[in-house]
DNA sequence: ATAGAATTCAAACGAGCGTTTGAATTAGGC
DNA sequence: GCCTAATTCAAACGCTCGTTTGAATTCTAT
């Protein structure tokens, strides 16, 4: 009745479980990632993972749990990439104002790095990310707020000066349509079913992919800031 | 052990019925709005809707089809309007090429008068659309696909007309894209807590939301092809 | 070798799930 | 008013879920 039964004491509990335990952050990168949170069991996954049911409980103490660290484990590093290499691409510009390029490409490349990596997760992970930012479960969304929360405020003041034409508020609703499309796009796979051109090779080179998005959105995020005396006026018209 | 045990007759069934279908649909919609189809329960629906446990299966054979009839209610009317307000604006401009604007306007028109009409689910719907798209379950996939598939081909061809310095296979990553940041931002509002700076009262302002999202998007869809001599060089530098 | 901690294991718990059942109730054409 | 079909209802079915338990096992340091 007190709280969880084995509560990791003290010693480090890492030689002997850190094969249970990777084997179990591996299965569940790839069934949430297949399935989604709720639809993954931890009978299917512990099984997956050749572990016993209980080990998901006695190592990480609940699924909830279990899934930010699945997500931790790669998001962290990747997002502290991100932030190293924006302060070393402004620190080569030595003052000079960055390019709305250059910024972006600075975001995107530690995830293809990411996607390029097999032995880290690969395309898998990236997909599972771009779920995770669609589901609805409330944990999940303040789990994500957090991990990108600095991140993303670097990028923020970044891109305010490299895009002087946008208000701060601009800036914030085209970098949650950046986010969109590139989580949506990673997330994707079977989605591109609904366009149903894209040959079954290029669906599945990630850096083909983001030298297609790339263009896309630098386009999108120069576009003049909306001038408020245009409005949409079609709907009239009936 | 034969089969579902109503199973639709002939006659009209939805004189007396149409109240408690309603009610099913209306709940349906909001709570698979708030925690996505899997974590709601029929039982949290139904007490929602005040009918009875049974009424769902009896009304709608499954949970499964519950969902698709959600979607169906409002998704086929707003996508038969966005095919009819494409053809109008072809035939008004007789045979001159259309603007991408004009047909995005098209595109998107039909979403923001949905978003607008309370009684027809209003924002809520447009939410639960977006996180349908991101969702893993197959069905909800392969019904999705079925639904906007004839709207999303014709808009390709129009758009194939607009934008002539893009290949089809370009123009199908494009709208992906397109689509990406459109059912991001609709599902989005908690979403947008990680960029922490819009208003609470714009927020929820469909009418700027939509028009915020044009200029982005037209602007990367008229960006220029991807050159395929310029590649992603920044990874190198380390 | 042995004590003690860490880990694994088979089994079970209680709860909640989607669905089914068959009787009770309601509505409508004759 | 009655017969029939449509609908509602309370109850239960069978199943799967996440989690807990306590004993068995493995590891490690002495």
């Amino acid at each position: 009745m007190a709280a969880s039964r084995p509560a990791r004491k003290s010693v480090a509990i890492d030689a002997t479980s850190a094969d249970t335990k990777t084997r179990i952050l591996d299965a569940a990168e790839s069934l949430f990632m297949e399935h989604g949170f709720e639809a993954t069991s931890l009978r299917s996954l512990t099984t997956a993972a050749g572990v016993n049911l209980a080990a998901v409980n006695y190592h990480f103490g609940t699924k909830e749990v279990l899934f930010q660290a699945v997500l931790t484990r790669r998001l962290d590093p990747m997002n502290q990439e991100r932030i190293k290499l924006l302060k070393r691409v402004e620190r080569e510009a030595e003052g000079r104002a960055l390019s709305c390029e250059k910024i972006l490409f600075a975001m995107l490349i530690p995830a293809l790095k990411l996607a390029r990596d097999e032995k880290r997760g690969g395309k898998n992970f990236l997909r599972l990310v771009g779920r995770a930012y669609a589901d609805p479960a409330p944990f999940i969304r303040h789990f994500l707020s957090g991990q990108y929360a600095e991140m993303i405020g670097l990028y923020k003041e970044a891109f305010l000066k490299a895009l002087p034409h946008l208000s701060r508020q601009e800036l914030t609703w085209r970098l949650h349509f950046v986010m969109g499309a590139l989580s949506y796009t990673l997330a994707g796979t079977d989605a591109l079913k609904l366009f149903a051109q894209v040959s079954a090779a290029e669906q599945y080179d990630d850096e083909l992919l983001l030298q297609r998005l790339a263009p896309f959105l630098v386009a999108g995020l120069k576009a003049p800031a909306l001038a408020d005396s245009r409005k949409l006026e079609l709907v009239s018209g009936d």
